[in-house]
DNA sequence: CACGAAACTGACCGATCGGCCAGAATCTGA
DNA sequence: TCAGATTCTGGCCGATCGGTCAGTTTCGTG
């Protein structure tokens, strides 16, 4: 693997251990074996860096999003089955963003990933709807998010095998999120 | 108020919003109207602040555990609604635990934090259960947490009187955790 | 008023941070 | 073989961090 493969690799696992804050460019090059010059040749700055990990699972989630915005229409269920799919697909970067997004957003690709939070939000209608309807959501996708990110953490996770998260997390999902079939838009 | 709570005050707002790493001793003293030094005499250090902070509310939490895990025997939907109005009451002090709880586990009140969280989750006699009731305790959990931390940053919540909040989030729970109408011993 | 305790401050410390740069090492293709 | 581009490095910079300390101001009380 490249080392600039590396480093972000290594980056993204130590920002979500430890936090963006705590994590120093030089404790980065030292678990990479190279120098902390060598990172900033790759990645033009620390914030660069963030940026380059977490990019691309927001394209892929805005992707998601805009289908569904314009012209797609996708029946709620569906859309929940696929942002699932999402989150597990990035489930590295996710608890970085939802843990560390509040205490980013001046770093700008932290506030591109609230900014997202806050469309598929609106996808649910939920910012206009009852208090229960608004926590539901909260608690779904809090939910979802820090599932992924600390379960382990407290010894609830072992080793589950991922088909079994999916289809449970969509059990669970369903649940909060679609109490009737309605369409998303 | 005593400048000793005002500082206390201050420092939890600013570390629930910006996180701890990135809060400084000074950013505290400016926003107090006092010196950093003079927060380094109410508090001895950084992490005795944040101790200071997070302590009452562990205190809390751990003694609704004891009650229940010898004696007591409440039965689960009662142990939901005082877990519910212990988050609610020390609602700034969650968000803090549980995003940066992973981060600074090497802070001892934050370890401690951590074996609260656990003895919860094995309460719920989770920790043995089949991988849908871990998701739904994580779900759960996490998804409560993150509502009371972070629902203002999507524009989810307003001012939404709290009363509101609490029976909803039984609702939601109540759905999430008491599948039956088990004791929790 | 006086005096000891409590509260507070500015200056300073060593450490570490992100970032910069001149130059050395390595690689690549003619 | 050799020149040019790419990759990498040690050393340095200014800034900021948490924390210490000697000394000053403020306060409560006899």
């Amino acid at each position: 693997m490249p080392l600039h493969d590396d480093l972000r690799a290594i980056a993204l696992a130590e920002f979500a251990a430890s936090g963006y804050a705590a994590t120093s460019l030089q404790r980065i090059a030292d678990l990479a074996g190279t120098s902390k010059a060598s990172v900033l040749y790759h990645f033009a700055s620390k914030e660069l860096l963030l940026a380059d990990i977490v990019s691309p699972a927001l394209d892929d989630m805005q992707r998601l999003i805009a289908t569904i915005e314009h012209g797609g229409g996708l029946r709620r269920a569906e859309f929940v089955e696929q942002f699932v799919d999402l989150l597990l697909l990035h489930r590295e970067v996710v608890p970085l963003v939802i843990n560390q997004g509040a205490t980013l957003d001046d770093v700008p690709v932290m506030h591109r990933a609230t900014e997202i939070m806050r469309r598929v939000a609106e996808l649910f209608r939920l910012a206009s709807g009852s208090t229960i309807e608004k926590l539901r959501f909260g608690v779904a996708f809090g939910g979802v998010a820090y599932t992924l990110a600390a379960a382990e953490r407290l010894g609830l996770s072992g080793e589950i095998p991922i088909d079994e998260v999916r289809s449970a997390l969509l059990l669970i999902l369903h649940d909060l999120l679609v109490p009737a079939d309605t369409p998303t838009r």
